[in-house]
DNA sequence: GGTTTTTTTGGAACCTGTTCCACGTTACCG
DNA sequence: CGGTAACGTGGAACAGGTTCCAAAAAAACC
């Protein structure tokens, strides 16, 4: 048995295969009588549209690529889920390209034919437009950046700075001496993020700004292994109480396992505040920051959208600020 | 000016449409005079076929999903190149579904309108089906196994009991103590890859057929961090010449440095064979097992397509050898 | 050279949506 | 109630390939 073709719905509908279109596309005008005895006979056959059909009519490719670096992390699914709720709403296909080092970057702007052929781009974390510009490869196809800034293009971007800030000004209030666990990102010289550089400059602002001073300092590798050694050696020099600005969830995770270990009590002994707010910071308890990453990512593919189709007005950017859930461990 | 079309390739040639598709398609008997022409006039024009136009006229998606486990590693790149180069050239595009989390898996079972509607599917390293078959949903198409082995399906995977075992034999003719430093697979306890528990396997088989038996066996995670501090660790305990195996060039790399800065002669002192045979273990001279990971993924590509045009002979399984690759570190 | 067979080729029909024009309806106006 | 504007709708034309059949060209045979 065939697919069932916008033909057949039309006919069971009783209408043309133009009204049909309309339906599927909210177009303009259809009187609201027509318009649900076209989406019963939809539902009655399972019709669902061919959207290669789609994409050679119209001409264009429905389609957007989503330049993203390969991490396992909560935070690229839920970028990953606001990026795809907005474009599947306006009908529009994601295909993902990820960017795992140099040379999957160089196969991307080398190929003409694979996802090079999409409407529009989507980069993530990376500002690569530069790196379009040295080699003299023009864009042809607009762009928005995504937790990344740039000049001249779109972005929507999390305001890590004014994150840090927040950590800072409510470590601040705190008792006792302020310590803080940042992450060494050791990514390829190409790729290279300001995350971490910019919650350090907004926390270090808000201490100064209220006349106080980091104690510890440390960094560690972006693994709970590597933290939980770097948190037992911060706790062997600090005093009690104290507070910690760990700048990941993960971070702050193995210093709670490193605090409860050495039968301190979290919040009491030990602040920890983190960042991220990973699914599992409320059943821990963590305080920590909540980014919201689907929001930006939603903003991000309608900012793309409207490019898409056709505006043509000045570079907006998007900044998304995080808040401060406080819970049990500061 | 238009994208030129076939009907304009057809002209400019002076053959009929129906020609310059079969030239297209490397199909059946074309004069090599004319695929010549042909083949000019697309040149002249610069003409790519548009690939919707194809997928509708076709009937097919002539697209391949791939389930990729997202992790930074060579591995992946490397076999990411292997199968596209693979369905390129059957005119094939591939999708890539980047695995994050179980959360991105319900998602891709859920949606029937993603990459679901590829005509084959390939699952790196995570054998699926399984969770397929758990949820009663079945897979509509075609699907091969990569770097993973299951029942009744299609796959190409690596020998890493062999791989495992070479390292062995080869460590077994060594002087001294033999060590090993093992990886921590701290994986979501869907996906569990028995990659690290079959070198192992391998390896103690090989040293107990040479009457020989590991020394130190330490266990890492996977971070050069970390694997620095346990090298370390190791290099306390032994005694000097030793061998030690180490699992993965990372780790091997970690291992390598430790011992340069304790001012230890590798290849001497300590012996050290890695695996993987990353870009720079050539440069560093690290002995190490070199995988055939492009080839193993031109072939899952290979037994995927011949599935896709209609073959329906028993699951085929091809397995993968890796190679000892001596260098001056063992 | 004429006939049969095989190879090669042209092109109409088709795949499934979108778009747009022209036509039919309805609503509203004086 | 006729006229006009606004709304809603049908369907032909079209997008750019593939496929298949009939016909042309070439090769093989007697």
């Amino acid at each position: 048995m065939r697919k069932p073709t916008i033909q057949d719905v039309a006919r069971l509908a009783g209408v043309g295969v133009g009204t049909v279109s309309r339906v599927l596309n909210n177009h303009a005008a259809v009187k609201e009588s027509t318009r649900e005895a076209v989406l019963k006979a939809m539902a009655e056959l399972d019709y669902t549209p061919n959207p290669h059909a789609r994409r050679i009519a119209g001409g264009k490719s429905y389609t957007i690529s989503v330049l993203l670096p390969v991490m396992t992390t909560e935070f690229y699914v839920r970028l990953l889920n606001g990026l795809e709720a907005g474009f599947q709403e306006a009908r529009y296909d994601v295909a993902i390209f990820p960017l795992m080092d140099k040379s999957r970057l160089e196969r991307y702007l080398g190929s003409h034919t694979l996802a090079y052929q999409a409407d529009g781009l989507v980069m993530a974390t990376y500002n690569l437009t530069k790196m379009f510009n040295e080699r003299r490869l023009k864009l042809h196809q607009p762009a928005v950046l995504v937790d990344a800034y740039g000049e001249g293009v779109d972005c929507a971007f999390m305001d890590n700075v004014a994150g840090g800030h927040l950590a800072g000004e409510y470590a601040a209030r705190m008792d006792g001496p302020i310590h803080a666990m940042w992450v060494e990102t050791e990514l390829d010289q190409l790729f290279t993020t300001r995350v971490f550089e910019d919650r350090r400059r907004g926390f270090h602002a808000a201490l100064t700004e209220a006349g106080r001073t980091a104690n510890l300092e440390f960094t560690t590798s972006f693994d709970s292994y590597a933290a939980r050694t770097v948190a037992a050696g911060l706790l062997e020099r600090t005093t009690f109480p104290c507070t910690v600005f760990a700048s990941a969830d993960m971070i702050a995770g193995a210093l709670l396992d490193e605090v409860l270990s050495r039968g301190l009590v979290p919040g009491q002994d030990v602040k920890i505040i983190g960042f991220d707010d990973q699914p599992w910071a409320e059943a821990r308890g963590l305080t920590t920051l909540h980014q919201p990453v689907e929001s930006m990512g939603y903003e991000a593919a309608g900012l793309l959208l409207s490019r898409v189709s056709g505006f043509k007005g000045a570079p907006r950017a998007r900044k998304f600020t995080p808040t401060l859930v406080i819970r049990q461990t500061a």
